[in-house]
DNA sequence: AAATTATGTTCCAAATAATGGAACATCGAT
DNA sequence: ATCGATGTTCCATTATTTGGAACATAATTT
């Protein structure tokens, strides 16, 4: 999120804003941190941060070893398994990937929109189903993604500006857009056909092709998408699948509507 | 926890504490729950219970739909797909735990004890590994499961004597313990052999064993378990298999001791 | 071994945020 | 249109958080 290394100095809040920022430090460390390396990184005077701290182990939200590092809590796992267990949105849709999955031999990926970053609520491979939480539940730019650039697809133009404004890009390989305008324009193309190719954008030897999905009451703003190898999916073929892409995002659209009912 | 199905009343003290509660309540809800709904369960006042939820959502632990009905946020699968993901003992144990499932084709767990309960921190299974979420970060209760019994074999009395006095027993199958005083009698069982055995005591027609499993600074205490049905596994089977759980379960722990180094 | 420094913990008056009752909106169903 | 149910806002009171400094403990150097 910030492009420089320092203190991330959030302007949070509200108790549990300052709380959620903590959290957020040392579950985005690669490994458990000691009291003053979150002093360092959180910027708030010792006493307030000892007792935060305290407080988030005390809900088991953060853990604290033997040797006095900040771990993130276990109690984490607990509320996430619930949470993915019973998303109506993911329920939905899970029949419909397996069925791309299958159609296209490669992995099929369900994500939405939550701030600037796709939350990936689902994926489907081939041979073995990967490693649990290996993708799902990950958080990744909007920008460079298959699925992120066709949620963004959904947004009017001003609320797309509006977004992208608040980003900083990071050029992961050298085709990842680097520029709102660029962008911009890449979105508006997105909309008027109705899917989005990832040509190397995040992951230099890796392509996709999504498609928009979207609950009526715009709480999931996402997409689906088929992900696999360059070597594997030429860009003519990425075209070809943007078809059943496009029908499996809307039997995913058309069961949502079922399952909530005509009312809203 | 609570077997009355009235108001949790919890005494949680701190503004974290209280909106824990919530998250809570709404994390165990089958389904995502209105206003109202929640306002009957929290027992507290109107303006009170919508700021904190306001609050919550703000911060992208609750969302809420269109239809005003509050669901738990995406936000919190971010934060859990870290925490599994760097968990020093899962990627340790996560090696071991393939071994026991190829030696033995059966399905294996890895659960640590928080609280009153395990929370499951992996599971290989044999053909198609299970489905992401499915198991891993499920909470369960440890009075009832292999791995919770072996957990417990870990503590001092006092602390077991203390800790069973906390909870409600709840009836799940004919062999499930009811009486803090047979458990703990097998659990004093458990401490001398070195493993323990769920005979159908969770779920009908599952039966398991398991060996203990900590860190030596005491933050994960759980263990290891090798689970099927027990048409499959028969009480002779699992006490063979004894042994080659608790040798998993020693070579996870010596890979903690290199791993952390041996000054702790 | 003593001194020094780095690190972690506790305390409490002042500043800030949460509380909760009641008034105010909004929506659905008669 | 009216009524009841549901959801939202307001603000003086109350409780919590804040942050500086003193205190405690462990690690390192002299």
């Amino acid at each position: 999120m910030d492009s420089n290394g320092v203190a991330a100095q959030a302007r949070e809040t509200g108790t549990l804003g300052k709380l959620m920022v903590l959290l957020d430090l040392v579950t985005h460390a690669d490994t458990p941190l000691r009291f003053t390396d979150i002093l360092a990184l959180a910027g708030q005077p010792r006493g307030t941060l000892h007792r935060q701290l305290t407080h988030l182990v005390e809900e088991g939200l953060l853990e604290l070893d033997g040797d006095g590092r900040y771990a993130p809590g276990l109690r984490l796992l607990d509320f996430a398994a619930r949470s993915w267990a019973r998303n109506e949105f993911r329920l939905i849709a899970e029949p419909h990937l397996r069925d791309l999955q299958q159609a296209t031999g490669e992995t099929v990926h369900l994500g939405v929109l939550r701030g600037q970053s796709i939350i990936y609520l689902d994926k489907v491979e081939g041979r073995q189903p990967v490693r649990m939480y290996s993708q799902i539940g990950n958080a990744s730019p909007c920008y460079c993604t298959g699925v992120g650039k066709a949620a963004l697809s959904l947004l009017p133009t001003e609320s797309i500006v509006d977004l992208l404004a608040g980003l900083s890009f990071t050029s992961f390989t050298a085709s990842t857009h680097v520029s709102a305008e660029t962008l911009l324009a890449e979105i508006r193309e997105i909309a008027d056909q109705g899917y989005a190719f990832d040509r190397e954008e995040h992951e230099a030897g890796i392509r996709c092709v999504a498609a928009p999905v979207w609950s009526e009451d715009r709480t999931f703003m996402g997409g689906i998408s088929i992900t696999g190898p360059a070597y594997r999916l030429s860009m003519e073929l990425l075209h070809q699948w943007a078809v059943p892409v496009q029908l499996a995002a809307g039997r995913i659209m058309e069961g949502m509507r079922v399952r909530l009912g005509p009312r809203r």
